[in-house]
DNA sequence: CGCTAGATTGAAACGAGTCAATTACGGTGG
DNA sequence: CCACCGTAATTGACTCGTTTCAATCTAGCG
């Protein structure tokens, strides 16, 4: 949907926490070099090893980022909504790509050729300015992850993931943006270990599975008293 | 040493990679600024939970940055060195540290007042752009780190840590920047388990164990395959 | 409606953590 | 400059949680 005229394009744009605080011209401006793009769902954004161009925003979908081990297995990084960018590190740091992009379900996606976006970094401090404030953000919240990985034991981890999930959707009714098994390479656990633990949170009554994706929260307080 | 004058503050300022491209004008208007002070070893300079209003830029020494994991243990994130700053999160996010920084010997380190940064942030777009580049690459290796830590078992964090910090200082002669117990930390592991690790590599053949900081890769050929 | 990737469950093996005791380094003060 | 002290490092024995391997089961897409 939309996407397609320049006025709607400026319109969504301007939606981009990173553009947000843009004039008239300059929204303009960006929204010319602007390309938007439907992609289907299970579609590889970008691969380890890409020379990916592009600042990618997504405006609608989900988008999975990982990234391989030294040991060959996935290690998923995080999951990406409507309003966050994905790419910055391959025109920052410049390089190739060290880690894999593909989107959960059919997402539109405006791409900004690295040039374009160097310009508006140079131009609009406000643009630099927010994103930085995403970047500080991303890195406190992967630091986070990583002393919770290191620090506490797998069961932690699932009820403290379950109480974040709850809390951005604002009800008790958790539906997991991906496969378990994503989830739990996430949470840096083995998905048997994930399901073991899920279901010991079941038999405890704390919570009910609905389907594969799915998990109602019987009880808040006896579970965040769990963690 | 230094940091006293005007002038060679401009020139300290100058040699900071954020502050590197500002023309004559923008570094005596940054060296205006810039509170420069020396640290002992051992000094904290923010806890979690602390206002800190400044970013800090080290001149000299070495500053550790940890956190606190949810069951209380501590939990390295990271070493900064000359040229790197600290403390930008609680101005680009706003709110309080959720982290600590310690110096790790004597260390120069220069202040900048939040709002004198904001400022520099909005006029000065290359300032934002190396800011950008630099929380970039500290998130990329904290993904990397954090994939590492769930992903590979402690003997090869052990030997990849050891590989890089030989690189870093492009000999077989490595010197920890932080006590065993900390490394460990770093890597994800008990201090007992690194120094098991270690003993296991010593007694293979690959190093030697020099005094408590000190390590010798006698076989690097033979390290890395082990990797 | 059937197929397939994902999810679940069980049993067994193993790596890292824990607890505890000893040793060694390195910074301090005499 | 040396002896002392406190912290860090090392080592051993044991425990425990997670992984691994393997066997179903099932949800949900085509």
């Amino acid at each position: 949907m939309g996407c397609m005229h320049a006025h709607s394009l400026e319109h969504l744009v301007s939606l981009v926490p990173i553009f947000s605080k843009l004039d008239a011209d300059e929204l303009h401006e960006v929204a010319k070099r602007v390309r938007p793009r439907v992609h289907p769902r299970g579609e590889q954004l970008y691969s380890a090893g890409d020379d990916n161009p592009n600042l990618m925003i997504i405006h609608s979908g989900w988008v999975k980022v990982s990234r391989l081990t030294a040991s060959g297995h996935e290690q998923v990084i995080r999951v990406l909504g409507v309003g966050d960018f994905l790419g910055e590190a391959t025109f920052m740091g410049g390089g190739l790509a060290d880690h894999y992009a593909v989107t959960l379900e059919e997402s539109e996606i405006c791409s900004l050729h690295r040039d374009d976006m160097r310009d508006y970094l140079s131009r609009s401090p406000s643009v630099a300015y927010k994103m930085l404030e995403t970047l500080s953000t991303r890195l406190g919240s992967t630091e986070v992850q990583l002393s919770s990985v290191t620090g506490e034991e797998a069961g932690h981890r699932v009820v403290s993931y379950l109480m974040r999930m709850a809390e951005d959707s604002g009800s008790n009714q958790v539906t997991l943006p991906i496969p378990k098994k994503d989830v739990a390479s996430y949470l840096g656990m083995k998905p048997e270990t994930f399901s073991r633990r899920l279901a010991g949170l079941e038999d405890a009554g704390l919570v009910r599975l609905n389907g594969n994706r799915g998990i109602d929260i019987l009880d808040p307080e006896a579970l965040s008293r769990s963690y």
